[in-house]
DNA sequence: CTGTTAGCGCTTTCAG
DNA sequence: CTGAAAGCGCTAACAG
């Protein structure tokens, strides 16, 4: 039941080390032997044993793909596998296989990574950034592990591919200006996460671009009782707020929605807007304008970025930033 | 940088015989040397190369998951993601590794699944049945790969984890009945998927249970124009429908309510239950009781009765049958 | 162009 | 209990 390459070579009559270099398009093979070897492998449906060409190569000929920790929560999910459907793609078409490391809900994220580093199961890296601590990013760079990373983390600079953070919520609030409101107020994910930072400049920069001159930040980790004192906090301390962006869609916006309709009763008039895209969010009682992430892109680009570093080739930059989609409501 | 058996045998003195015993925990080693090896070891965070050790003992060290096609799509990703999750998660606590196999848009399942066996990449496989052939199927059995089926497909009897989709559906369908609904309308998923044969069933029983004459049942392919028909063809044939259920959730569910809005108007009153549970669903126009199926348990179940099979014993049945809550509005 | 040989790093006999 | 040696399946030098 095991075929190897010793028993190509014995039909074909030939040294296996001239099977290899047939079956691999090395030059050094008579055109004669390479047909037969190659007709031989395709009817015998040959496949090299994975595990010896990964010892011999010293390859393994796989990529990893680094879950933050709440992959599995629902909504978030449908992010994370678009992502990885993409990337899988991708390592499919490069002839990889795609590991997929996720981490224990108390382990840390360093852990399973260096395992899988040490025992050499995966020739490259995919990071879902989040929070992603610097100190395991320099171990990863130290190791001459390629690696990119999706979204960026702050005090890190390596190689990365996000969705323009800043532009996109600068888009979006502008819109929610020129719809005429005035007391636009926002609503931040963690503080300390990278994307929340670019995303409240942009809502900023949109600001000031329509000349207006209050705004207004809470942040909160997402969690219902923190959302509702963030909103607490900004409806409290101003009366006339007509709109609320939101820096970050999912299940967070339903929570939002509860607490101002508990908070002002009617919504009608009040504008939001929401970074990301579901489409139930046209179903909820007020319009919401929102920006739709380039999800198969973000996959499909990380990889292919990630296939460059593994070839040796030095990309032309270090960050490829994306475009999210504009949906006005 | 390479950390090889060989250094750590010299540093112990030792042969390199000896430090493999040690660390795999086998019987032939002095207390003393055991000792000596395993502190150095773990000193040095030495961690066996897993491509050496997968040819020695012909095993790759990974299990691999078969996405269905459409996982990458929207709201399903967030299903299939919480059950990866929870495969990585018993995975990881085995000391496996977690491939994911996406087929391409285009291709067939086969032929990724042939190829990462073909090569040894993996020791076993959990597939999300959806629609398997049993084409594939005979030739995972015929080749003695340890497989467990996520869901089931008609013909094909093996290891398979599925929710109990008959009796949820029973129980949902009843509790409309109980409510007073009479005309209780059925929209299926796709006919030649078991689970919407299984669903269907359940709601004949129910309807039966409650001493309901009356039944009407359509299938669709999920998609809009489709569940526009069929919606169509239920409400044309009968004007007092009171309520439907819904074999399957995520944005069907959204089409679904389009069309009946658009053919009912006024909605209230109307009764709704869908197998499978989002939190939106409560944002919705009407109340929606709910399905919700116990996804990590499916993953963890169907990982650990993989590892089963993989380690040699047999387990005492074919099927392993999980329960879904109810959640009732 | 071809075959022989020597590993890749680990496990597993099997003498000593 | 210990270590030398063989071998897992493949690739890569190196003679011929």
């Amino acid at each position: 039941m095991k075929l190897t390459i010793n028993e190509i070579a014995e039909l074909a009559q030939v040294a296996k080390s001239t099977v290899s270099k047939a079956l691999n398009g090395q030059k050094g093979v008579s055109e004669e032997k390479r047909k037969l070897i190659l007709k031989l492998a395709e009817q015998l449906d040959y496949h090299p044993n994975a595990s010896a060409q990964a010892l011999a190569l010293n390859r393994s000929g796989s990529i990893g793909f680094v879950l933050p920790h709440q992959a599995g929560m629902s909504l978030s999910g449908a992010y994370w596998s678009a992502i990885i459907t993409a990337v899988a793609q991708e390592a499919r078409s490069h002839n990889y296989n795609l590991l997929i490391l996720s981490p224990g809900p108390d382990d840390d994220l360093a852990a399973p990574i260096d395992s899988v580093l040490k025992r050499r199961n995966v020739d490259g890296l995919i990071i879902g950034a989040e929070h992603l601590d610097s100190k395991a990013v320099s171990t990863l760079i130290l190791e001459e592990v390629p690696f990119v990373l999706i979204g960026r983390s702050p005090n890190v600079r390596h190689y990365s591919v996000d969705v323009d953070n800043e532009a996109a919520s600068r888009k979006i609030v502008s819109h929610l200006a020129s719809k005429g409101r005035r007391r636009i107020a926002c609503l931040a994910g963690p503080r300390e996460h990278s994307y929340t930072q670019e995303r409240v400049q942009g809502y900023l920069a949109a600001l000031r671009d329509a000349g207006l001159e209050w705004s207004a930040v809470e942040y909160s980790n997402y969690e219902l009782e923190e959302v509702t004192r963030a909103i607490g906090r900004l409806l409290g301390a101003h009366d006339d707020i007509d709109a609320l962006y939101m820096t970050a869609g999912g299940e967070f916006v339903l929570d939002a929605i509860d607490v101002l309709k508990a908070s002002k009763g009617d919504l009608s008039g009040f504008g939001m807007a929401v970074f990301d895209d579901y489409r139930f969010f046209d179903y909820l009682s007020i319009p919401i304008s929102r920006l739709r992430q380039p999800l198969s892109a973000i996959g499909t680009t990380s990889a292919s970025v990630l296939f460059e570093i593994m070839e040796g080739r030095k990309p032309d930059r270090l960050e490829w930033v994306l475009e999210a989609e504009t949906v006005l409501r």
